[in-house]
DNA sequence: TAGTTTATTTCGCCC
DNA sequence: GGGCGAAGTAAACTA
């Protein structure tokens, strides 16, 4: 990984074109053939940046460096024009273990197997991820009357979501064994627009408290 | 902006929880207040980082420094635990002009809408974002005959856009000052499927070429 | 390998 | 400030 601070102009010619004055900024050129530019702000987002697989070609001409990045495939080009070195170091870290994470939709949909009930009293879990033609259905149980229920899960409850839990309800609805299937929008977040499409539709939504279906988990790894 | 390269290991908890291994990383302090911790690949994704408002306490136990980065609002933590500084050092970068892009479908839209009459002789705009129930509308704009047009524009057209512009124009067609109201279904690109579907529903699809737009532009600052 | 869905999405616009 | 759509989306998963 080589760290660069430099006083520099960058052109991105490529699925659009960009252009950024002279100014102080860090370069940063990682191991995979990254190269990205950034200013002090932001946060981790650089200002512009040119994907592996890439070559740099450098070149000087009047005192200015000139580093043209050209990605691989698609010709896309990013171009520093580099005034003054500011800070340059070269380091040495290997591949990375790895990161570990947790609490994505999988485990959200885990939970609320775990925890049926939050969809209502008496309800009872038939399977996860119930297999159907066209996809399987997050969530397939039923209520304390014994009707079989559908339950869509999102962790945003878009317009879509509502639109493929109308197609597998329209295809469970066809099964004698089943049917009649009623079904449920389950999200962290439920957009206005889509609340409204499964109202017209008579499919219930149901908004998800993640930590309160983690709270009930007996033993989850805390670090605080 | 401070960049530090150290072996480290990383604890986020927040929206999730994730867990980075003790292993030599870069992690970039920038101004803004925003921490970010880099491998040296993944090109500019870092591994873990905090958005801005953030603060950072550290402290110190048995040689081992102690970063706790709590983000203001939501109360996410990102710990660090620092074994080993291999580079330590913070430069003066002061703000960035700023990034100038061009090529979005923001300005797609703009240029579209400058340039109706590409779809066809005697077009005239009505409104760009025409405002709906379900969002608003690319374009409205109506053709020769005086006939109310719906345009949805995508840099890439897919299916979904197509699906998209059929619900604006089910619920355009119900008001009686608009209807009839026609489709056309605008982008740089349009996959053959969604052509299929957009044929199907008597939609118009039409394929802009942006250079061809915006060379129609007067005065449009160019870099080669 | 290609299509689909998620993301600590982030970002920007408009109301 | 909230809502919504786009992103040089990227990345992960699946068929």
């Amino acid at each position: 990984m080589r760290l660069v601070i430099a006083r520099c102009s960058v052109d991105y010619v490529g699925r659009l074109t960009a252009h950024l004055p002279l100014a102080p900024r860090l370069i940063l050129m990682k191991a995979d053939g990254s190269v990205s530019v950034h200013a002090d702000d932001r946060a981790f987002k650089p200002l512009n940046w040119m994907n592996p697989p890439c070559t740099v070609r450098e070149s000087e001409e009047d005192g200015t460096h000139l580093w043209t990045v050209t990605h691989g495939k698609s010709g896309e080009k990013l171009i520093l024009r580099i005034e003054e070195f500011l800070h340059d170091s070269s380091h040495e870290l290997g591949a990375d273990p790895g990161l570990q994470k947790d609490g994505v939709e999988a485990h959200l949909q885990e939970l609320l197997a775990d925890h049926i009930t939050t969809l209502g009293e008496g309800y009872t879990l038939i399977r996860r991820e119930y297999p159907t033609a066209i996809g399987p259905v997050d969530i397939l149980c039923r209520d304390a009357e014994g009707g079989t229920v559908a339950v869509e899960l999102k962790r945003r409850g878009d317009i879509d979501g509502v639109e493929q839990l109308t197609r597998y309800l329209e295809l469970l609805n066809r099964d004698p064994a089943l049917k009649p299937v009623r079904g449920v929008f389950a999200a962290q977040e439920i957009k206005p627009q889509a609340r409204v499409l499964a109202g017209d539709r008579d499919i219930d939504c149901v908004t998800l408290d993640y930590d309160e279906l983690r709270g009930i988990e007996p033993d989850v790894p805390r670090l605080f």
